[in-house]
DNA sequence: CACTTGACCTGTCCGC
DNA sequence: TGCGGACAGGTCAAGT
């Protein structure tokens, strides 16, 4: 669930809150969630200055003092929560979604030099902590493939257009949700920024005309914009990194807005199934030609 | 090669 | 009430 908006709401709070601390312990439950936290891992890390929180698409990077950064993926039910001495929970007014930490959903700990905690959690164990040399992360493939950020100046419809037509025979959403042709576009966006430009979710990249690309570049940067200004999208799990909720869907136009009128004509809004997704569309603004 | 589907996990919700 | 199954959705491997 955590797309551009959350990843980017995350980063900002990490970098406002470690910036400047270091590691001074590290322990980990689940193998799979620290896949190369071997042996030695620990001294790589401890020790080690945090320097700068970044973002490439959906992925965070913690780059260290140590020519090493940690990569970290939340997948679907990923959270990067910091604590400090008062380990507020649930109920708390700061609007906190997650209780007292570690839960049984944290996989990895992370103790700071000021006595504060950074808990990797992750219910489902889609997501990942990775500790590699900072060098090394353009030869990732990942890295590689990775499309351009959309939120970037030079973004323009026009790239847009010559990225999606990397996979003109597929269809639209599908197209959007792959991460080499534009970086950090899930299904929550994906769905609001069609919806935004009155494409049908289905309709073959190669059928759509440059007008509603143009539209779709609009609509997908503004809704970026605006959920990043909202804190991003909390469904279940996503929490910013002090545990708090996002406000996006508040805002949201057709996500999980099935049975609900559509804001622009009144239509009932439908889901549906494309690209393998839960897919929401407004049945009247959003039509096959 | 281009594209689609299934697997990875766990918790929740729905129908019987 | 319990239970099976569908569903949630990011990414990669496997299948068509």
């Amino acid at each position: 669930m955590p797309e551009l908006p959350e990843v980017e709401t995350v980063r900002r709070g990490l970098s406002r809150l470690l910036e400047g601390l270091v590691i001074t312990e590290v322990s980990h439950d689940n193998p799979k969630s620290f896949p190369n936290a071997e042996a030695d891992v620990r001294s790589f890390l401890i020790g080690a200055e945090i320097v700068e929180v970044t973002r490439r698409a959906k992925v965070l990077l913690i780059e260290l003092s140590t020519k090493y950064s940690l990569i970290i993926h939340l997948k679907m039910t990923g959270q990067l929560v910091y604590r400090g001495d008062t380990n507020f929970g649930a109920g708390h007014p700061n609007d906190s979604l997650v209780g007292e930490l570690p839960d049984k959903s944290t996989r990895v700990t992370f103790t700071l030099s000021n006595g504060a905690h950074l808990y990797f959690n992750d219910q489902r164990k889609f997501g990942w902590v990775r500790l590699v040399p900072t060098a090394e992360i353009p030869m990732i493939d990942f890295f590689k493939r990775v499309g351009p950020e959309p939120l970037s100046d030079d973004f323009t419809w026009q790239i847009m257009k010559e990225r999606l037509q990397r996979r003109k025979n597929t269809n639209i959403k599908a197209a959007l949700l792959d991460q080499s042709v534009i970086a950090g576009v899930g299904n929550i966006y994906a769905d609001e920024s069609l919806w935004g430009a009155k494409i049908h979710p289905s309709i073959l990249v190669k059928n759509v005309t440059d007008a509603k690309i143009k539209a779709l570049h609009k609509a997908l940067r503004d809704v970026l914009r605006l959920s990043i200004d909202k804190g991003g999208s909390t469904d279940k799990h996503y929490v910013d990194a002090e545990g708090k909720r996002g406000k996006y869907l508040t805002f949201a136009n057709v996500f999980r807005r099935e049975g609900q009128p559509c804001p622009r004509c009144g239509t009932i809004i439908e889901k549906s199934r494309v690209a393998g997704r839960g897919t929401h569309t407004c049945p009247h603004c959003q039509k096959l030609p």
